[in-house]
DNA sequence: ACCGTCATCCTCCGAACGGGTGATGCCGGG
DNA sequence: CCCGGCATCACCCGTTCGGAGGATGACGGT
């Protein structure tokens, strides 16, 4: 099953696997909500998911589909791969990560190994997995006060949006610089940009 | 013409006009350079040129493009609408401008309308067109600043770099702020990278 | 029961930041 | 020829940041 919000990347997989006889196309989706009802029909053995979409995008509709049909292999194929988007990706549970860069016999084979019950990574999407071994990931309310700094806001301005006090926020941002590896607003704000947290 | 750098992209367009009958794909490339020489052999009507591409990007391909083959219409087709991206493109003198989320249809008629001397622009890049009256773009040195910002520079530590005083920093920054209409750095960077400044 | 993480709060303080006002010289377009 | 944009610099001043210490309670896993 291919799920892609581009109808020209959409037409383009299945060209790519029309000819192949192993291989079959059983449906598309465009978004995740439509690729839960399809897979649920169409029961496909792998899946090739599009993570950036409108709606219910891929990581989520990673997560329900396994839930829901544990059998079925994930194989991400997207045009991105910063830490944030690969890191979400693995701990959903795929079984492959490529980039959409990738030549068409790259996907035939992903879509064999993944069947197979293997896995498949892209050269710069398992490098980016090694080069990360103090990965910090800030907590769900560090990034909450990261984003209102995105927007410009005073340490004061986010106290108050927040419901609490100045000197929290600071902490808050205290930690974001150190897991991070930064030590400026400003640096902050393009590290979680680059890395695809806000 | 097709130029992208994804294969799977330029599969799934050659799908989308094999059965038009007024419509022919006399080339495919997968950068810049590539679309240049092979746009001198197979002189085609229109070009679809994606902008993100590896070597050559869009618009230096667009540039050349055009000094050589002032006939040919260029339609840019790409996943991004930034306003850099599009004023670029613009600039460049494209003959239109769609999002990769296009459907077919869109696309059958772009090129028709392209081909025949027309222009066409996404929805969402005629907004993006309008929604800037005063975009002012901030100046050569100003930018210089502006990235050492987001690499988390004090102004102090900008003003070694660039040779300059702290106070000239702290006055193109001023520049910056007014520009982009934001009041510190952290929203500026923010900015700036949204438009793809830096 | 204990340890780590998260979230919350505090004080002190020097350095950095951003705003205001003003000035100089250069260049290019009207 | 003059005006506007660019680039450079100066001084003042109030506010904000970020660092360095600490502290508390809640929760969840070993």
């Amino acid at each position: 099953m291919i799920v892609d919000d581009h109808p020209v990347v959409r037409d383009g997989l299945r060209g790519m696997f029309d000819h192949v006889a192993d291989i079959e196309v059983v449906a598309e989706a465009s978004d995740g909500f439509e690729a839960l009802a399809m897979a649920r029909r169409a029961r496909p053995h792998v899946v090739l998911m599009d993570l950036r979409m409108p709606g219910l995008d891929g990581v989520g509709a990673i997560q329900r589909l396994r839930a829901d049909h544990p059998e079925i292999k994930v194989v991400v194929l997207t045009t991105y791969d910063t830490d944030a988007d690969v890191a979400r990706a693995m701990a959903a549970g795929v079984a492959g990560y490529l980039l959409k860069d990738a030549p068409r016999e790259e996907l035939h084979r992903a879509v064999r190994t993944a069947a197979a019950g293997g896995a498949v990574l892209a050269p710069s999407v398992a490098s980016a997995l090694m080069s990360r071994p103090t990965a910090q990931e800030p907590s769900p309310r560090e990034l909450e006060v990261l984003r209102l700094v995105a927007r410009g806001s005073a340490n004061k301005e986010i106290a108050r949006a927040l419901l609490i006090s100045e000197t929290t926020v600071k902490t808050h941002l205290k930690h974001v610089f150190a897991k991070l590896g930064v030590d400026s607003r400003a640096a902050a704000v393009v590290v979680a940009m680059e890395r695809g947290l806000i």
